[in-house]
DNA sequence: ATATCTTTTTTACGTGCGGAAATGTTAGAC
DNA sequence: GTCTAACATTTCCGCACGTAAAAAAGATAT
């Protein structure tokens, strides 16, 4: 650690370089010919490349990132904040990001705001320290602070993904068309059954106020009445499922719902609602007697294997994520020709499964 | 961006400094004052640093990541590599981490496998490069490469997290006791009904092993003969729930294992188990007529809500995760006064529910 | 052999900050 | 009023590397 030749020969390994200096007289070229091999070995005549690749091989170097990263203008990262990890959406969101930053060749660093809008400043704040070169941000909901995403949309590239506050209808945006989707699965549930009723959640989250709005818009249009329920919170360190599940459970207990369509607002909320029906002994499903159907919005991995299983729209994750780095790669590059603000909108597909 | 004075006076805000040096001569200090204030104000005197607090009052100003983590010996940085994030357990225990390591006031950054040994060995090299003080590693299974581990457990203090490569046994490792939690629900199970069958995962990953070799072990402690399936993979990309639903349907269609009580390595593989009784009518519980019985292993948060709502062993994720940092961050500072290597095993607790 | 071009090396400076030593300041004791 | 200790602040160097410019070394052509 405090060798003063910056190498360290444990016996049995690679000697160990500690700064391109060592690495530089090791291998008998000058350092800033190493420095540029790092960046672009295609800058050396081959023949000196050749040779720094054989001396790598003979000794451990790994650069040092703060350095490498405090000179260059692009420190090649890419900022990203999600609101909670404990929901299979988001890790599929955030998977399908990181490959594709990968792809691009940034290296992602993931913030989460554990559904703490301070947690999510600090994040804001460290991503602004480390001159990351752009952000992608999930946003908590209502309760977000929105000076810290304005703040960050201000000083570097900057993309919301999933969910969009009111107050940044200006900002670069990727998601579902929530419209289009909710529409697809209230049309669905119309055709096959009775129109279906809503059961939402507290007004914390922006989608799922969109797909309320949804709902009712395309309720109206078909010319149906739209009930919704749910909006009240149950107790409050509500989980999604239990929420589902309580809600429903009210509605059944007094025999209301049960033999009606209903459309969960999310698929976590609509597992609760199957959980309840079973504990009322009601069997959800597509040919159901008692007319009781069940569905729900996301995708969820885990749809297709509860019981009944889960009829539902899945978001394109994959092409949100991917469609989100691209998008900021091209701010971040400079090559932004397109309209402003970019907002891109993915369709839903249609699951159609056993509970609806 | 280009200001040579280094403050960016955008109307409306703030001024914001770009280093610590145009800090210094908009407060009237010296910078290494300033240096010292942001480590630690005690040091100063009490009027200097009221002048800063409200210097920074009229100001925005963020110090440099990369300047500031490239001469402290210590980083501040914590590297937790964790092998997939579609999995609930594992997001679990990252957000335990992840909390108990921001309590301690460090940064924690968060590499995804993805199921890769390569990004896994990328992922080792990045903490490296940056110098972080420490690394919490959930390796990936029978296919992560060692000479990884043993490279970071080498160079940094380092704590092996979840799941522990046979061939690391000196490393120090943080975990549940699988005999001890395979035993509880394996005794719970031969009380309440018969001789439990195991249904296992291919063997990719050691704790599923360690679970298998537990129940094998009970079983014949108890004097009964166990009874391990699904060994063998499905198909080739199979997700833990598919991988249960597989196997046993493919035993329930020739009649097997109808009426048997059934240990599934992890909660999982136990809702796929779960699906497949529902698909052919069976019905899974306590008082089950037929004496289907299902289990599983790890408290998924999403056992309570599947039908029959899901009896398992629930580990204790925020026990792990929390152990696992202190034990780290006492490496980390030299605090090592134990036994080496510190081998934590957490008990796991029965949740009886309907399942079985 | 000389001129020209390419590649590499030398040299030197910059990045934003930490840290040790030197300098300045203050307060208490005489 | 001076001296000294104690503390507060500044000066200065260093970190590991990027980058630019100038000088040197090869390589190729004439």
């Amino acid at each position: 650690m405090d060798d003063t030749d910056d190498t360290d020969d444990t016996p049995g390994r690679k000697p160990r370089m500690a700064t391109m200096e060592a690495l530089s007289v090791a291998i008998g070229v000058s350092r800033p010919t190493l420095s540029r091999y790092f960046q672009d070995p295609s800058r050396l005549k081959p023949s000196t490349c050749e040779r720094i690749r054989q001396g790598l091989e003979r000794v451990e170097y790994v650069p040092n990132f703060f350095a490498t990263r405090m000179n260059r203008k692009s420190t090649g990262m890419i900022g990203v904040i999600i609101p909670y990890l404990n929901d299979l959406f988001f890790t599929r969101l955030l998977e399908s990001i990181e490959i594709a930053a990968m792809r691009r060749g940034y290296t992602v660093i993931v913030q989460c705001s554990h559904s703490d809008p301070a947690i999510e400043a600090r994040a804001a704040e460290t991503f602004l320290s480390m001159n990351v070169d752009g952000a992608l941000v999930a946003p908590l909901g209502n309760n977000s602070d929105y000076e810290v995403h304005e703040r960050l949309n201000a000083r570097m590239p900057f993309v919301l993904v999933d969910s969009r506050p009111r107050s940044m209808s200006d900002v670069d945006f990727v998601g579902t068309d929530h419209r289009q989707s909710t529409s697809l699965i209230t049309d669905y549930l119309c055709r096959v059954g009775q129109p279906p009723a809503f059961l939402a959640m507290p007004r914390v989250n922006f989608n799922a106020m969109a797909r309320e709005q949804a709902y009712i818009g395309r309720m109206k249009e078909l010319g149906h009445e739209p009930t919704v329920i749910g909006t009240e919170p149950i107790r409050d360190d509500w989980l999604f499922e239990a929420h589902g599940q309580g809600v429903l459970e009210g509605q059944f207990s007094r025999g209301a719902f049960t033999d009606r369509s209903i459309l969960c607002v999310n698929d976590r909320v609509a597992i609760g609602a199957l959980r309840a029906a079973a504990r009322h002994g009601l069997r959800p499903g597509q040919g159901a007697e008692g007319g009781l159907r069940i569905a729900g919005h996301d995708g969820y991995p885990l749809c297709p294997f509860v019981t009944p299983a889960l009829t539902t729209i899945a978001q394109d994750v994959t092409g949100i994520g991917r469609a989100a780095i691209d998008v900021l790669v091209k701010k971040i590059r400079g090559e932004n020709t397109e309209t402003s603000p970019h907002i891109q909108l993915f369709a839903g597909a249609l699951k159609v499964r056993e509970s609806a």
